[in-house]
DNA sequence: CATGAATGAGCCTTCATTCAT
DNA sequence: TATGAATGAAGGCTCATTCAT
């Protein structure tokens, strides 16, 4: 497990000051090589090489090299709930449900290609399929997504959009999932597959069949 | 790559068949051992011992490590071709095609889950995203699944049931895309992920946007 | 030991001849690869794929590889031997021996260099100087190298060209023990040696030594 | 490339002391074993053997097989560099030119015959020939060699002992390229070849032809 | 004689982890 | 905390040789 520092309230003196910065060299070193090579390929004699410190002090801060990649995951989570979300806040009261989701996934297609990168979204499906490093639920952009998904359907059930008799459920589920799902295409045949441009034309199919007119 | 054996139509003898065996010895313990743990986490060693043949018979019948996994991912695929198209000419002829159209993906949800199995399709996705062992697209069920999907929906078009204005390479494209991310979701939800349901629940969203009615 | 064929008188039927093709393909194709990569880089994998022979044959043939070195070597000494006596016996008969000396020494550095050729030449010497393959006393070009030069040596002093008092057997030794020593140099600085240049110096400084005036 | 250590003028502490020592240890084995083997005949797992320590350590402080003989060659120059040279400028400042070109030739065959050793001469010629294991030119012991003989025959030509119109670079080129041959055909004919006799015997030769009277 | 599958010791190298300092 | 030398199992692969057919 990725041993957790700094929880403790003490006023933190040179020497835990010291240590984050290690920790931090590591996991900004590691971010960046996991994200080049995959973490299968990155020994932790590179991770150390890298960050410019002891391999010892990798096992000080780090269980194994599997609680890092852990670590990490969180991170970038993170970073993606935090972009779009606040993405949807900024969006226009009156723009259409069926905008604003244009808008939100291609939103989401942008931070992936352009913020994230294909070689981090790639490790990360990668330790997803490949090792049991599973997001955890509670922190994955999953649940978030989900909700604001929701809150654009129903939206566009409330102002008539969207047919009032669809299962809003089964709606979001595909929707992330089809996010997904198109992730992982592009991963596989990257750089030949525009993400942005395939989660429109996903939704140029999808919205015929549950707009009301 | 995989050493082709037996293709001239010699009548085989004594030794001719041991090989053979032998080469599946060898075929079948990876092929389980792969389902069990992921390619890259399979040795040789474990191999040839499960197998039980010489570390020396494995580069005798294939040239490397990598050389197997290509030749299983080749067999699973036309095992994959052959079920689905074998059913799809096996339908009756007056079968709607949005009927057929959900038939055929359940069918391939079905081989997928109860043919080649989790753990199988899970190596290969893996090895797809974390080598570029990409199946040879010739050789991949992706081509006859795109062709598949494209008389169904052609048939759709001129049968009436679906409007004459869409874009069949678009709706083929995503239906396929679609297929391999649910299968991917498939992977990572295991076992908490219906395929077959989903894949229904796909269509059910999908055809809406199609149909001519 | 390199097994010998062919030392009975009888009449070869066709499988004799047959075996001996077998055996001279196999030889055929290492003398060309030894030539190419030395003894040490090739393996009897390679030697029997490129005689497009079976790798049982080979062993039928030779007792082992080292053997199969051997053989090879008598061969090219056989070759230069005959290329400068026949070399030395064509010159005109009142050609000075300080002349005749430099013309078979360059003959020699000519053979080594265009005949033979650098690989060959570098595989002999690495083979004499890392195995135990000595050349067979007997059999190699010193022996006649030695009558040769000390023939030219001997006529020189008789026409009373080179002092009465040297002693042929040092001046003769020398000689060829130089040719040697100028070949390994040549080898190890190949390409940036002209071996035929660098005899002809070789002389030059010996000859004044020796030349009775 | 051997990894450098010690390059610091830090006080060795007691851990630096013990790798140091370890190192040693490898290297001495290595060593040992390459001037018994060569070295394509001695493995790393040999080398660990006898040196008493893990695989691993092997790889802490040499990055390859290769960096090791690229290391122990330097040493052996060095040491040749270092007893002729010392052994020169003991010599008596009226020392005939001649006698001191003959003192050097033979220390040197002597150094290679009772310092170095037959066999670790064999494998550096080996490694010189079979593989590209060339002594940098900038550390081995030619170019200083070159120097000290070139001192030699300048000073002889000075004195007047030698013909003042011979060309220098050629004589010296030639008694390096002849030390390296004769050494040479020592490897090959140990133990029935003396080095120091023959060096000798070349100088014989070579010297009337350079001599003024 | 010819074949080529089978063998298994051996090769060099990598790497996550430990531990004394 | 920080260090980095030490470890040794494991990895993929090569290769000379054997042997049943």
């Amino acid at each position: 497990m990725n041993k957790e520092k700094y929880t403790n309230k003490e006023k933190p003196n040179n020497r835990t000051i010291k240590s984050f910065e290690t920790r931090e060299k590591i996991y900004d070193a590691a971010s960046k090589l996991f994200k080049k090579y995959g973490f299968d390929h990155v020994s932790v004699d590179t991770i150390v090489e890298t960050a410019g410190v002891s391999k010892g002090s990798f096992y000080v801060h780090f269980d194994s090299k599997s609680s890092l990649i852990v670590a990490l995951s969180a991170d970038y989570v993170a970073q993606i709930d935090f972009d779009y979300k606040n993405y949807y806040e900024s969006l226009p009261s009156d723009t259409l449900a069926s905008e604003k989701l244009l808008l939100i996934v291609q939103k989401i297609a942008d931070t992936i290609t352009n913020v994230i990168g294909y070689d981090l979204i790639k490790s990360t499906y990668e330790a997803q399929i490949s090792r049991h490093v599973k997001i955890d639920a509670s922190l994955g952009y999953n649940r978030d997504l989900y909700l604001t998904i929701n809150k654009v359907i129903n939206l566009g059930i409330q102002q008539g959009e969207f047919k009032p008799d669809i299962s809003i459920d089964a709606v979001v589920n595909h929707c992330v999932i089809a996010i997904r799902g198109l992730t992982y295409e592009w991963c596989i045949r990257y750089p030949d597959f525009d993400l942005k441009d395939q989660v429109a034309k996903y939704l140029e199919i999808l919205l015929p069949g549950i707009n009301s007119k």
